[in-house]
DNA sequence: CTGTTAGCGCCTTCAA
DNA sequence: TTGAAGGCGCTAACAG
């Protein structure tokens, strides 16, 4: 193994002892404060160097109120939302010199119970919780002694403050997309219709329809978030709606099976048939035939946010609590229009 | 936002004065010492139950030797690789009352000095340094005063311990399951020829070949992690070698083209053409038609060994440096073994 | 400018 | 069995 060192770290104390100065003038020196000579803060810096000193932030976050560490509790790792909220995050709070506890409860409530009291127990400044559906989840609690913020799940609780995606802009975006190339008769293939996003894209997507006096041409089809799903559906829906001449789908995998089901009842997409999908996951937009136009969530903005507004509390300027929702984006490939 | 607490955390102090006991008698029966009397201890657990008492893990890591920190310093997050390993660490420390500081430094090696700097500063028990690619990193030395496990990534240092998953037994049990699915005329489709993981599983393709007295019916295609190169190399691969009885992929999305392209061409998968890909990823493996038979790297179980590893070390127990090439498995699915 | 003193919250001797 | 005292490493008052 990487060698454990042979001696304990060095303290300030030693610093300050090969430095010739007191403690207080060391912490001071190596602190930037002004109060000090700059001949003495040199010597200071010289001796920290010469003993290989690293500042102990704990001892540190003991005196301080904060630890400056938050964390960031997930209910599932493999949930493939987490990673680029999780991404944002550590990327917002990182650039301050925060550092973050990564929790995940695996989707038990106890197991997350067990974190947060651990959480609290290291004192960290703040916790950031990541739902991987959108669905509401239940609150912490409100009662905690430090800021918490909802990420993608939002909280059940109105007085807490949660941020996610807009999926009713999201579908209403999806559909102006598909009728600004000129489709009428579009179609929804959507996930698990126990999801609240699925509910909330497909009220967007007949918001949008009416507004352009139009509507659906079949009821939205739902299952599950799996290619075979999108597959099947697909392979009905021509047959059934053959006039159909666009697919808006509950998400990439969906498409995906769209896709391929077209492909093989020989429909060619985008000039017979458009294809939307929903979550601008690269691996599949971007790897399809032809490449997939979809809807962007903007997670990573949306983790950013959160471990903003996790600053902004550290300084007292708390956000309006609720559900924020969180502006989606477009991203039109191949699947709608033709490139050439 | 979710209300900062009024007033502060209680102390031990708090809970010893409303229990009517000193501070030392206090923190004995809230740590479960023996030498204190049932009715004292009591009393103490009601108190603190009273006044909300929560440990401070900060104030207890200033003493102890320990902080029960370990650090999870990771170069890229995106990399899908990443997360099951993650979760095996974490998951395998989060048992034993370790929390994770999850730093990622985005392949900046700058930012991973940072973070790096940072971590020690916390003073973490131990550091697990978790790559994306197999190909051999830059130790982060080994005159650090923490135990430090490279995973997946091994370090290019043979001093430090590595955990990487044994990518040559990858090549030769893909191709042995091949055999013995009755195919003889072999080709390989692999990704990006620079990685050490392209290399090792052709090599161990090859000695499972040889040891079959056959060899591969076309030099390795190399080029890319993606469908699209695998929808590429297989059509060329189709045509110029007709023959062609199965196909050992470098990775499930390659495998993914190659299905696509076989089905193309009117190739059934598995009668004429058997398709193993790498990775099992199940996103893709499980979602093919048919589903796709690949190699498992067991990435989590390595995590778990990494975060095993870490407090072996804190109990003094070494483990042997150098790099340790975990065992992988095969997981057969539809597209090398015709199901009914 | 520099040094002394007093904690932060907790645990651990060591007496009583 | 209990309590008083000391210290972990550092910073924030205060004095010199």
């Amino acid at each position: 193994m990487t060698a454990k060192s042979s001696k304990r770290a060095a303290t300030l104390s030693d610093v300050s002892e090969r430095a010739g100065v007191s403690l207080a003038t060391a912490s001071k020196a190596l602190n930037g404060r002004s109060d000090v000579a700059a001949r003495t803060r040199e010597r200071v810096l010289q001796a920290a160097e010469e003993v290989g000193f690293t500042p102990n932030a704990v001892a540190r976050g003991l005196t301080a109120g904060r630890t400056g560490t938050v964390g960031l509790l997930t209910s599932d790792l493999d949930g493939r939302f987490m990673i680029p909220i999780l991404m944002g995050a550590e990327d917002a709070l990182g650039a301050g010199k925060i550092d973050v506890f990564l929790c995940d409860a695996r989707g038990d409530s106890v197991r997350e119970q067990h974190h947060l009291r651990a959480l609290l127990s290291r004192r960290v400044d703040g916790i950031i919780v990541v739902g991987d559906t959108t669905n509401p989840r239940t609150s912490l609690g409100h009662e905690l002694p430090v800021p918490v913020v909802y990420a993608y799940a939002p909280s059940d609780d109105a007085r807490d403050l949660s941020l996610t995606p807009d999926n009713v802009a999201g579908g209403r975006q999806a559909i102006e997309h598909l009728l600004a190339c000129g489709r009428t008769r579009i179609a929804h293939i959507g996930g698990d219709p126990s999801y609240a996003a699925t509910r909330d894209r497909i009220v967007g997507a007949e918001q949008a329809l009416a507004a352009a006096g139009l509507e659906l041409v079949a009821p939205p089809m739902l299952s599950e978030w799996s290619e075979r799903w999108g597959r099947s559906a697909a392979a009905l829906l021509f047959e059934r709606h053959p006039e159909v001449d666009a697919v808006f789908c509950g998400s990439d995998q969906v498409a995906r099976g769209v896709l391929d089901t077209a492909r093989d009842v020989g429909r060619r997409v985008p000039e017979d048939v458009a294809v939307m999908g929903y979550d601008n996951w690269s691996l599949l937009a971007e790897n399809a035939r032809p490449e997939l136009s979809s809807v962007d969530a903007g997670l990573q903005t949306l983790g950013r946010a959160a471990a903003q507004f996790i600053f902004d509390a550290l300084d007292d300027r708390d956000a309006a609590p609720g559900v924020h929702r969180l502006p989606v984006s477009t991203v039109i490939r191949g699947s709608t229009v033709a490139f050439r």
